[in-house]
DNA sequence: ATCATTGCAAACACTTTGCATACGC
DNA sequence: GCGTATGCAAAGTGTTTGCAATGAT
């Protein structure tokens, strides 16, 4: 994806395409390891040298606004960036860390083991509106 | 659940029954509304003046070590801890931020509305080890 | 000239750590 | 008396905020 394109898809999400914007958005679409804000920031700063981390969460809170990205939050981790926004689940491996994108027709959540994912604990977080509050 | 029997259930856990972790459990078994650690220590600390968080944080640990508490992870949020260690999904409330459970059964991920829950996102982690780490 | 974007520094919320004191057997 | 539990204060991590400087049109 070139510039000109990244610079096209910003604009029909309703974002302007500043360089940094534009220089994440390429990241996130080039390395799709869902980084935190921290992986961003490193990842970019030596080619944007005055680059901050202010910046990159500031894009990343208008990403996620606009449907760009969406958020991951494992428990006690910092928070992770997912360019690809259709439905699907997401395993972390407690030794290298690494999150992996696992489609619905992969898992049962009923099994514990898929495709070498030896899945141990399995959260399923629904947020919404309870009852009292409809 | 009384004060004795309280103790034998931690010492069946393998925890020495000290004050604090007897009235912690004793809150957690008749609050269940999955405190953080710091409702924890609001709902206590009047009646255990000298109470710290450092307290409560010490005891969760050891709890969720040993299997008597889960902990719940919602992105962006303080940590949860439920006493019931069943499998089972949690559904928050984004207008009053209660944590309800929800038992399986009650439950297809993949509609949107279950008996008044009115569900606006789902995100499934899943914890383990990947091929690479196998 | 105006308005949005950027980025530093400070504040912030939650949690952990170091260490000294207190407690229980 | 010894080993664990406790709790204060400080540090740590990830994130947000205030505000001034910069950049684009």
């Amino acid at each position: 994806m070139n510039a000109s394109l990244i610079r096209q898809t910003l604009q029909e999400y309703d974002v302007k395409p500043s360089l940094s914007r534009i220089k994440i958005y390429d990241y996130l679409y080039n390395n799709r390891i869902h980084p935190s804000a921290e992986m961003i920031y490193k990842a970019l700063v030596d080619e944007l040298i005055t680059l901050s981390k202010t910046t990159v969460y500031n894009t990343m809170h208008l990403f996620a606004d606009k449907g760009i990205v969406r958020t991951i939050g494992f428990p006690n981790e910092e928070t992770r960036f997912d360019i690809n926004v259709t439905p699907h689940y997401h395993f972390k491996c407690r030794n290298c860390g690494n999150v992996y994108d696992i489609p619905y027709s992969k898992v049962d959540i009923e099994s514990s083991v898929r495709d070498g994912f030896d899945i141990e604990t399995v959260e399923v977080h629904m947020i919404g509106r309870c009852p009292k509050c409809s």
